[in-house]
RNA sequence: GCCCCGUUCGUCUAGUCUGGUCUAGGACGCAAGAUUUUCAUUCUUGAAAUCAGGGGUUCAAAUCCCCUACGGGGUACCA
């Protein structure tokens, strides 16, 4: 029987989302719409100690901006609110059930009494493990007389519940990236489900809450492989096999250089964000940088995103969501860990920059320019983008390769100069200047006809005097440019406009000589 | 330590299941050339992986099996 697909994304608000729990709620996205199933937001807030204010809405802002919409979960509403596991209350029945039916028990061992345990062993060169073989000498229901337990319980005695793991069994699930993953049950411990505060860990809420929302497929990060057969167990334990969602686990995003997971401080000291946002923490005051405030467009994130640890089978690279959803599939994803790479998420963004409309850029642009004290056209401003924008990766680089398109160069670059203007430089200018004016005199204002004629007067002209033309021409963009940069030489006086080409060689004349 | 997962150009990856068409394909980056009398874009070309190493199986292995090494993850009353 077919089952309506529905998946999760199911991110802990411990601070800002990070790049590749991004990625994670991505591909659930992908995999959902690809299979019109449904695609939940469910915040898990069971470890009360690690909330950090503001996460939970820099979460959701996140998705709006990236234009992942949720059809359930927090912000959205749906048929199994609360989506707030902190909102929900039903965890205890649920361990206690297991209890009853002897797949679990009550542990009254203080934290304090397994840290020492804990020291103990490292101090023999050992591990302990709370499991089948160390349990019946701890302080539980398994190994205290009933009266004993009892009695701990009655007097409100602080304890949490753990899964009882059989001792001579193996876990076998079937991973949809991975394939058939086995695990004996007796290398694995009895892992908390219920803490003593009052709310269950990841592993029992996300069990219990997989099961009522009626998820299909739980597509998560590979840190979840090794304790998947807990999650496998406590299906089985409470009976639900049946509709246990099948597993994918994804694999991780790694550090651009050296090894290990990618982390908030490689971001900082390689000079790219790994969050969606910009956060600031609230405790610090440190800000970490965001894709958004860099100047990354959404469906550069999405596409860049999509392609790293996926790919389409054939040579396509660039997708909009739709063909994204379209191509995706699950066992085209690759099972080992990806390197971020800083310079393809920039060539992606170059693409999607050029695909915005240039009244749109200008209008960013244009905000740029007034924070800059700079009141320009917007007309002018969108002629200024037509000519700029490929040379741009990003809209805030825009300034940087147009500048000299809104002020005059305040200094000339030494070593073009140095390069370039040689000392029959000014004269040669000055004459050009004197010609210009006739030219602008004639164009009588039309600034598109004064650049296409001088165009074609230097051209003439330095042929005539038998100039060296790179020179001379190079020259002149120094002038105009500050430096052997910039669009093309006529385009810029057209866009400068006579008197300003004019003025500016002037400058450069009497500044340079 | 123990457990789990992985390993193809610098990076992301195709190819592995269903051995031969792989003298291993594409993309980013890099280099050179063309265009741009500049710079960038763009285009063309190129360098770049003895398929982690070793041992099998086979007429034939990147592809199947075993071992080793290396990398990653887990080993919390965190998620």
């Amino acid at each position: 029987m077919e089952r309506k697909v529905r998946v999760r994304f199911a991110p802990s608000p411990t601070g800002p989302l990070h790049i590749g729990g991004v990625r994670t709620a991505l591909y659930n996205y992908l995999y959902s719409k690809k299979h019109k199933g449904d695609f939940i937001l469910r915040i898990e807030d069971t470890d009360r100690t690690r909330l950090v204010p503001g996460a939970e809405k820099y979460i959701l802002e996140a998705f709006e901006w990236l234009n992942l919409k949720f059809d359930e979960g927090v912000g959205v509403g749906g048929k199994h609110a609360p989506y707030r596991q902190s909102e929900r209350t039903m965890y205890k029945d649920y361990a206690l059930q297991l209890i009853d039916s002897g797949w679990a028990y009550y542990a009254f061992d203080t934290p304090q009494q397994l840290d020492a345990l804990r020291a103990d062993y490292q101090a023999r060169k050992m591990t302990f493990q709370y499991d089948c073989t160390t349990r019946q000498g701890l302080r539980n229901s398994l190994s205290l007389p009933d009266d004993e337990v009892r009695r701990l319980l009655a007097a409100e005695e602080p304890y949490v519940i753990r899964f009882r793991f059989p001792a001579d069994t193996e876990v076998v699930m079937q991973d949809m990236i991975r394939g058939e993953v086995r695990m004996k049950t007796s290398l694995l411990d009895d892992k908390v489900l219920f803490k003593s505060d009052g709310l269950p860990t990841y592993h029992l809420a996300n069990v219990v809450d997989d099961h009522l929302m009626e998820i299909s497929h739980v597509i998560r990060g590979e840190e979840w492989l090794p304790s998947c057969p807990l999650h496998v167990m406590l299906y089985e334990a409470f009976g639900w096999k049946d509709t246990m969602p099948q597993f994918a686990h994804l694999p991780l995003l790694l550090k651009p250089e050296g090894s290990g997971k990618l982390s908030k401080r490689d971001g900082d000291r390689l000079g790219f964000p790994v969050f969606p946002l910009q956060w600031t923490d609230p405790k610090s005051g440190e800000v970490s940088s965001g894709y958004r405030e860099s100047g990354y467009l959404p469906q550069s994130v999405i596409n860049m995103l999509a392609l790293l640890g996926w790919n389409p089978g054939n040579e396509q690279e660039i997708f909009d969501l739709d063909e994204l959803i379209e191509a995706f599939s699950i066992d085209r994803i690759s099972k080992h860990g990806a390197k971020f790479s800083v310079e393809k998420a920039k060539w992606f963004n170059h693409h999607y920059f050029q695909q915005l409309p240039n009244p749109q850029i200008a209008q960013t642009f244009l905000q740029d320019l007034a924070s800059r004290g700079i009141n320009a056209d917007l007309q002018y401003v969108e002629k200024v983008v037509e000519q700029v924008k490929e040379r741009c990766n990003f809209a805030n680089e825009l300034w940087d390769n147009a500048d000299y398109l809104f002020i005059a160069p305040k200094a000339y670059n030494e070593k073009a100069v140095s390069k370039r203007w040689k000392s029959e430089a000014g004269s040669r200018l000055s004459e050009i200047a004197e010609h210009l004016r006739q030219i602008a005199k004639d164009a009588d204002g039309n600034d598109d006809l004064f650049a296409r004629n001088a165009e074609t007067f230097l051209h003439n002209h330095i042929t005539e005097r038998q100039y060296p033309m790179g020179e001379v021409m190079n020259c002149l963009r120094i002038a105009l440019v500050g430096d052997t940069k910039g669009i093309n030489l006529a385009n810029i006086m057209a866009l400068l406009g006579s008197e300003q080409t004019i003025s500016r060689i002037e400058r450069a004349v009497s500044v340079l000589g």
